[in-house]
RNA sequence: GGCGGGGUAGCUCAGUGGUAGAGCAGGGGACUCAUAAGCCCUUGGUCGCCGGUUCGAAUCCGGCCCCCGCUACCA
């Protein structure tokens, strides 16, 4: 199959939040990363132009801190603590095509421009700042300290003694873009997702807008600000920064990363083509800087905002938020141990709605690792092939013909309850999967990755039930008794289960890349697509019932998801 | 306090006027291709509380109780 030149595909481009490089990071952290993934791999099986950013902020003065407690350099610090990262997304699978870090080159010179063009534009000003400053969270309002015989304190870092800072700091204009914002909400109704941190946003925004400090007159460990108060250029002779000019604060900094990654400012023509983002994935907590603050400083430079942001909640354990630092969290690497890549993978995002908060337990995973991979999807594959080697000597049977509604697009009615109930079982499958494969790809557009999941294990349990309706065991007896009728229906309902385990492993490949290459090689299959989900023809035409070759033979039956023992596995992991 | 969303089976949730649902967990059964998996049946709920509208309310209205989200500058 040709190429389809790029010109006439689609791009999606698509980042999570980067993330805060202070510690080896929990499932909490890497869970939006996991989610992003998927959503990266299904655009570039579907044949879209994707490009996929993550990466880590390692800025800060708490990391500045971090690091001397250690006696290291924040560089050394940060470099430690992003192998931990880039060694947790190796073992998940995960496929950025740029791993990006605020400390990389191209990303201090294109923060640098951010906020030259800012100060083009008039939206930048000195401005006085003075309060109390928590090293762990930033400045905090008298109403959020706590006083007692020890001093004033920050109420979530007692241990950790408040500064008083007194700072001459630049600020960036938001109050200037409250009407665009509020239009532009008007305009792209969708933009903010789900709907109801839309409205939060708009509510925010209703009512009024500050401005907010873009630069840190006291910390070393971050950007340096490239402009003086008189307004001339920080740069001296050398080449290097002035130190009195400060360094840039938190959003211009980290926010900024989503444009490094498409060649901003060095490469104009890459950046055409990538920007403005079609996706940014990120948590509720920092939902304010992502659809407020990030559009309005995209204008003052004159770049447009992304397309949508997703925003997702957060991971429950025992009723608690997950979080390093109360220790309540799941460590992605003991997940990854017990349940494999693409099983950690598959039970995050099937277990954690990516629309809300969930409560998520050991023990909940396991379940549902076995319930569904194991028992039933697995276990489908496994007796599916086990049947063909059996009954037909592996030579692998055609499925039936697409069933009144199984064209390749899904089906042309809404009636699906009607529909299925008239159709007779030869069609079963093919029917039931036409609904399916159309449900799962509005479920992935739409971002509800577990309803997606949802879906198509509901075709799962569809077509284990179709073998127990058509007891192809029985089928094989008559046929070995010379019943050709039987033959004939053998070969068919294993040809249809064929098809069904192929559909599935390739429509979960999004979810468990290494597992579909498994599923499909089984089948005795090429697998057509990358280690990354490039290459290949569009995952829709692979979707097709019947789109899959005709002859050819399985391989040998072996099991994909082993198992796992209840007790065993959770008392090795749980905490 | 303000604005918004919820309280339905042991757990996670669907269900917005017409005899209470799904998945998982629990119990039983028939089968045997299979990872003792799958399939069938089944236990289980005064649908937060009180009142109202209606022939009829989980569903509409009023009141109350409880939970959660947002309510500014964390990296």
């Amino acid at each position: 199959m040709a190429d389809t030149p790029v010109a006439a595909r689609r791009r999606y481009y698509l980042t999570t939040a980067i993330a805060y490089a202070n510690s080896a990071p929990g499932l909490h952290t890497l869970y939006e990363v996991i989610g992003a993934d998927a959503i990266a791999r299904w655009h570039r099986m579907r044949g879209d132009e994707t490009r996929f950013l993550t990466g880590t902020d390692e800025h800060s003065v708490n990391i500045a801190m971090k690091a001397a407690e250690r006696g290291m350099t924040p560089r050394a610090f940060v470099d430690e603590q992003v192998a931990l990262f880039q060694r947790a997304e190796d073992l998940l699978g995960i496929s950025p095509d740029r791993f990006i870090r605020t400390t990389d080159p191209d990303h201090v010179r294109s923060a640098q421009e951010m906020v030259r063009r800012a100060h083009a534009n008039g939206d930048i000003y000195q401005g006085h700042y003075e309060g109390y400053y928590c090293p762990n969270e930033g400045f905090k309002a008298p109403s959020d300290l706590v006083e007692d015989a020890a001093g004033v304190r920050c109420p979530n870092h007692p241990d950790v003694p408040l500064q008083w800072l007194t700072e001459e700091n630049w600020f960036f204009r938001l109050s200037a873009y409250q009407e665009r914002l509020l239009r532009h909400y008007e305009e792209h109704p969708d933009w903010v997702q789900p709907e109801y941190r839309r409205n939060e946003m708009l509510g925010f925004i209703r009512g009024g807008l500050e401005d907010f400090s873009i630069s840190r007159a006291g910390a070393t460990w971050g950007i340096p600000f490239p402009i003086r108060a008189d307004g001339s250029s920080a740069q001296l002779p050398d080449g290097s920064w002035d130190p009195a000019a400060g360094t840039i604060y938190v959003w211009y900094d980290a926010l900024i990363n989503y444009i490094t990654g498409v060649g901003f400012p060095d490469d104009p023509a890459m950046f055409a083509t990538w920007w403005p983002a079609d996706l940014h994935v990120i948590g509720k907590d920092i939902a304010r800087f992502h659809t407020i603050f990030w559009p309005a400083m995209l204008w003052s430079a004159g770049l447009e905002a992304p397309r949508r942001v997703w925003i997702h909640g957060w991971l429950h354990l025992q009723g608690e938020r997950m979080s390093k630092s109360r220790g309540n969290f799941l460590d992605p690497v003991a997940m990854v141990d017990a349940l494999g890549s693409d099983g950690a993978r598959y039970v995050t995002l099937r277990e954690v709605a990516f629309d809300r908060d969930a409560d998520v337990s050991w023990d909940t995973f396991l379940r549902r690792y076995n319930a569904d991979l194991a028992n039933d999807f697995g276990n489908l594959v496994n007796r599916t092939v086990a049947m063909v080697n059996r009954y037909l000597g592996g030579q692998r049977p055609d499925p039936s013909p697409a069933g009144p509604t199984g064209g390749a697009m899904g089906p042309d009615t809404d009636d699906d309850a009607a529909t299925l109930e008239r159709t007779p079982g030869s069609a079963l499958l093919s029917t039931a999967w036409a609904f399916t494969v159309l449900d799962y790809a509005t479920k992935m557009e739409g971002c509800l990755l577990h309803e997606a999941i949802a879906s198509l294990f509901g075709f799962v349990g569809e077509a284990n039930r179709y073998v127990d309706a058509e007891q192809p065991w029985v089928l094989a007896r008559e046929a070995q008794a010379g019943a050709a009728e039987a033959a004939t229906r053998l070969r068919g309902v294993l040809g249809d289960l064929v098809e069904a385990c192929r559909l599935v492993g390739l429509a979960a490949a999004p979810f468990m890349p290494q597992s579909a290459p498994r599923v499909l090689a089984q089948l005795g299959i090429d697998y057509p697509y990358g280690a990354d989900g490039n290459g290949g023809p569009p995952l829709e035409e692979l979707l097709a019932w019947g789109a899959g070759p005709r002859g050819g033979r399985v391989a040998e039956a072996s099991p994909l998801f082993p198992r796992l023992e209840l007790d065993a596995e959770t008392a090795a992991v749980a905490r």
